[in-house]
DNA sequence: ATCCTATGTGGTAACGTTTACATAAAACAA
DNA sequence: TTGTTTTATGTAAACGTTACCACATAGGAT
């Protein structure tokens, strides 16, 4: 073995004196090698510091024991804690986690799509907030396991949607039930699916109680605490202010909350405040945050189960549709309206 | 070509009725190919969906063009935003950025280094708050380009201490200069190395102002929200409460504004709070956080830099060590202590 | 006419694995 | 004994690229 170069499977059976063949049985237990024989191996294996060329067994096999996530935005704790708990369960079953984030852009999905294919990963886990018709179809021609977090009404890949409009239905109902009737809601762009059936979620919820969301008081801006910042700010100038907001997650309620308070109103005295997602932020913020349990963790577990079940082969049959339950967690920020 | 599979260069060889030698100078801009020639070869690998195999790439090339970037918790906004603009940066060169999070443990850092020499990345970004020595050994028998977010007495590797005791020291000197002096730290916990230097930080400033770090004043424990905020529960039950906290990031200082909100001490007119990291959360809290810049995005810059001149071959003398400015941020968090 | 250089193309040996397939000894059954 | 199964090992052909080499043609310069 040369000196400075990476040590080779055929460096390793040089050493112990064996077949190439023999050392590659022994590394993946895949056929009969002899106790005194796999000692030599070991032996030499840690003389050599050799480590398995991933590239090269890729070839081989054609698995790459890779799967890659692709999401808008890494920096949402919801989808932090989403590749935290992948790249665990991943690791469980001897898999890593490419993550690509997208910045919630159409183009630098279609480039994560190239580079899926380029580097041949065995599954894909795809988030997305928006619904870009060419990286729909793209994802068609991809022949691999996937996993989308969006639900289409042709089924096409299997799909979870823990990002629907039932989180927030449920929450504006907690509103409706506290008694509240002017309500607003805040959501992501208008363009984006989630906020569509976000807002879907309330606009149903209002409807079963007789209600319409006014066009004034529907925000439809970004998912970002910027955006959720300026919304208050804005709402906060009207002369008839709503009793209750319903945000589409809790980065827009914490902004909202922020410019509530800089405008002199209470939460949730003056008005009731609603997120989504339950991120940490919105447990330790003061008061707390009302919000729908819409765990990343919880999220990567189930789709880990779809895709492991197709890549594993153990599950072969039609597109499932897959939802994940949600539950409003009552906190401090909701209470019945001022009379 | 067999249906289903995926288009090899020999499929598109065929097609285009050249040798896999034309096709591979053609992909690669590699040598002469005839106008004419190109056209063929466009159609081929239009028509069959042609993408190049990286694994085979690289095993011929022993070029991954990937990156490694290992951090402890991507839910934190500074790891976030630096893996963003990493991921954008390499992006712009062709290479991608393989994320793993170590969960601050020594043993999955070790993991990530393992696979590191599996997949054969080009180079490796390693931020850690810790200091294992063993994970310290593992990267001196690692042959590439690395660069580490901590500085060493004696350099090993290219490091940019970005995560230094230099913030916490403008702050606490700024806080000194509004005049106080009962000032108590909130930092990470005792082992971390990252919390050690910030806390000498500190240390160094109140020194130079004739004061020191009072033993009770002293919180290491986590650089969390959660910790944050056990610290602010514990300092304000104090018969005496210093009149400055300065803490050790900005999330350990969001904690710490919580206790106080709810114990009823007002930030900053009973007590001044600073953070480190400028996070986004920082800036729209209420009050704002004076805080150091410690940008991620520019970490990422610097050690992109770093790295590629390594990778390039451009640079290949003795390591470097650079150290990533830093600034004050002065919000509204800090103030005069009452007299 | 001859030589040189620039242009264009093909053949093929690696790169580091896995995995039939072949072979052989040992263990066991009849 | 003989035949069958189990255990143990080696040989060599892929996997999809790239890059070196050889070769061929064409146009210019001498």
């Amino acid at each position: 073995m040369e000196k400075g170069k990476r040590a080779t499977i055929r460096d390793v059976s040089n050493i112990a004196k064996v077949s190439v063949a023999t050392v590659s049985r022994f590394l993946n237990s895949s056929g009969y090698v002899d106790g005194s024989t796999a000692e030599q191996i070991r032996k030499a294996i840690q003389q050599t510091n050799y480590r398995v060329n991933k590239s090269a067994k890729f070839l081989k096999t054609q698995r790459s024991n890779q799967i890659m996530l692709i999401e808008p935005d890494i920096g949402n704790p919801y989808y932090a804690e989403m590749f935290k708990t992948l790249q665990h369960l991943a690791g469980e079953r001897g898999y890593s986690v490419l993550l690509y984030d997208s910045n919630a852009e159409a183009k630098l999905e279609l480039q994560a799509l190239e580079l899926m294919e380029e580097i041949g990963v065995d599954g894909l886990i795809y988030c997305s907030i928006q619904n870009s018709e060419q990286v729909l179809e793209r994802l068609m021609t991809l022949h691999r396991p996937i996993v989308v977090s969006q639900h289409y009404d042709q089924l096409h890949f299997d799909t979870l949607h823990s990002i629907g409009g039932r989180g927030i239905y449920l929450a504006a109902k907690h509103l409706i039930e506290l008694g509240h009737r002017k309500i607003a809601y805040v959501g992501g762009p208008e363009t984006s699916t989630v906020n569509k059936r976000r807002k879907a979620g309330c606009i149903a919820a209002l409807g079963e109680a007789g209600l319409t969301l006014e066009k004034d008081l529907c925000f439809e801006m970004d998912f970002t605490m910027d955006a959720g910042y300026k919304a208050g700010m804005y709402v906060s100038s009207f002369p008839f202010i709503p009793t209750a907001i319903c945000c589409a997650n809790d980065i827009i309620a914490m902004g909202v909350m922020q410019a509530l308070r800089e405008k002199g109103l209470q939460v949730p005295r003056d008005i009731s405040l609603t997120g989504e997602d339950n991120i940490g932020f919105a447990r330790l913020s003061r008061p707390g945050l009302t919000t729908i349990n819409n765990s990343g963790g919880e999220f990567a577990r189930r789709a880990m189960d779809l895709l492991f079940s197709r890549i594993s082969g153990e599950y072969d049959g039609p597109p499932r549709d897959v939802v994940c339950p949600r539950e409003l967690i009552v906190r401090e920020s909701t209470c019945a309206p001022r009379a």
